[in-house]
DNA sequence: CATGGCGTTTGACTTACATCAAGGCCACCC
DNA sequence: GGGTGGCCTTGATGTAAGTCAAACGCCATG
């Protein structure tokens, strides 16, 4: 037995499923599509998921069912090994496409978990192919976003080979104050969705050190971080302290 | 003034560039591909380009005009930081897809370097994109090899951010073993192409850590490595080494 | 309003890897 | 054949970050 319309004020949200009207959109799958192709794109998203704080989106196993568009919220993805150390590959902001790692082997290869209440378009990954293959500017997105996720990953890398403590953290502060900044948020105040202990396992740091190198940021007035919250005073700072010329 | 043709034994492989009648086949690009098919994926690959060691593929800043195979030789990718600082992201070999970096921003985003005479097979993107509109079974290879790097990726994030020199080094040899048994070459024993600092750099670690690490392989019987040559002598030693229990 | 617990901060101490330095091996080239 | 330079090895020493431990602040919950 199914259920056909979920109960409550969700019901509005369902039969307003339209990238066409998303205010994610220029960010999104659909950036680049014009306006008599996004109809068809609109059929291609036909459901909405809500994850709770802490929900799982997907595990790592898991057969590819769809790829995932975040609408709201903040999210981690983290590759596991066998031993049981884990890692955070990744934090997720709305307008971010998820699942790709799962379209190798068609199962997914890390975990995705909410970190705060958060709502995920679902694309039928099949559907996807499909579509792509008939509208060439959807295709180029598509392709656009696995490639963007490519040199993300290779930042990473630089990033956890090559960088100290201090420049990670600066990186990742000013990485997370560009993307609240092309989201239309304030790029200088902001709350962390993740603890310190998850910001480390990003950074391959410990939490002890997320937390003694924000706190010397603090005294040299470069940012305001209480709990939370981080307020961004001197961006230029941050940015010189990645770039400074090793000796 | 073009040069219409190549000189010398050039001209031979020129006439013979076919995927369908490559080795490499079921590693690259036309994997899955049906036989009728096949016929219009040879189309795709026009060209080939050999590389003399040390020669690069392309460099980062340059503009995205295909992907490459490779068909022979061995090459790394480097993630360039403005300040000088520069991190191998690859090493790749045979049957490999290289430049897909390049698909986001329409611009390379690493610089790709044989590190021995190589060979490999062009793939315009533009065409690349409309054949795979066309073939579906294409298209998902397309996918997948994208998927295969995201999630290699994640792979090396994992390494770098949670693994010590041992292991780091242990997971790289027997990654490297896996690769050439993949290719029908023996996966215990085979040489290097690359120096101890480019190893180093790939791993977050100093050229000294990897020459000392990889002595105390050798006194532990783990190894035999003189110079560039690598023996693998005990593989599962290596792997328990990997996976062994943190504290 | 007390209680407990998670997340965080901070300090004291340890350690894995980096750095610095010297010397060896091998290939290449006059 | 002897020099030159790139790559590698090994030892001595330095240091950034990890580990261990204690205590605090803030919620959440009863």
């Amino acid at each position: 037995m199914k259920t056909p319309v979920p109960t409550g004020p969700v019901d509005v949200g369902h039969l307003r499923i339209a990238c066409s009207s998303c205010s994610l959109r220029e960010l999104c799958l659909p950036a680049g599509i014009d306006t008599r192709e996004m109809e068809r794109v609109d059929r291609l998203v036909n459901r909405r998921r809500k994850l709770k704080r802490g929900e799982h989106l997907y595990r790592a196993g898991a057969p590819l069912a769809a790829l995932y568009a975040i609408r709201s919220g903040f999210m981690k993805s983290c590759v596991l090994h066998d031993d049981g150390r884990e890692q955070v590959a990744g934090f997720h902001m709305m307008g971010e496409l998820l699942g790709m790692d799962a379209i190798s082997s068609s199962r997914h290869m890390c975990d995705t978990v909410a970190l705060e209440d958060s709502e995920v378009c679902e694309i039928p990954f099949g559907y996807l192919e499909q579509l792509s293959r008939e509208l060439p500017s959807l295709q180029q997105q598509l392709h656009r976003i696995m490639s963007r996720e490519i040199v993300r990953d290779y930042g990473v890398m630089l990033l956890l080979g090559s960088m100290k403590a201090e420049e990670r953290l600066a990186a990742f502060l000013l990485n997370l104050s560009q993307r609240f900044t092309a989201r239309g948020y304030s790029g200088t105040e902001f709350n962390l969705r993740m603890t310190r202990e998850e910001i480390g396992s990003y950074l391959g740091l410990k939490l002890e050190t997320i937390s003694r190198v924000l706190s010397r940021f603090q005294q040299d007035g470069l940012i305001v971080a209480r709990h939370k919250h981080i307020r961004i005073r001197d961006p230029e700072a941050l940015r010189r302290l990645i770039s400074q010329q090793r000796q």
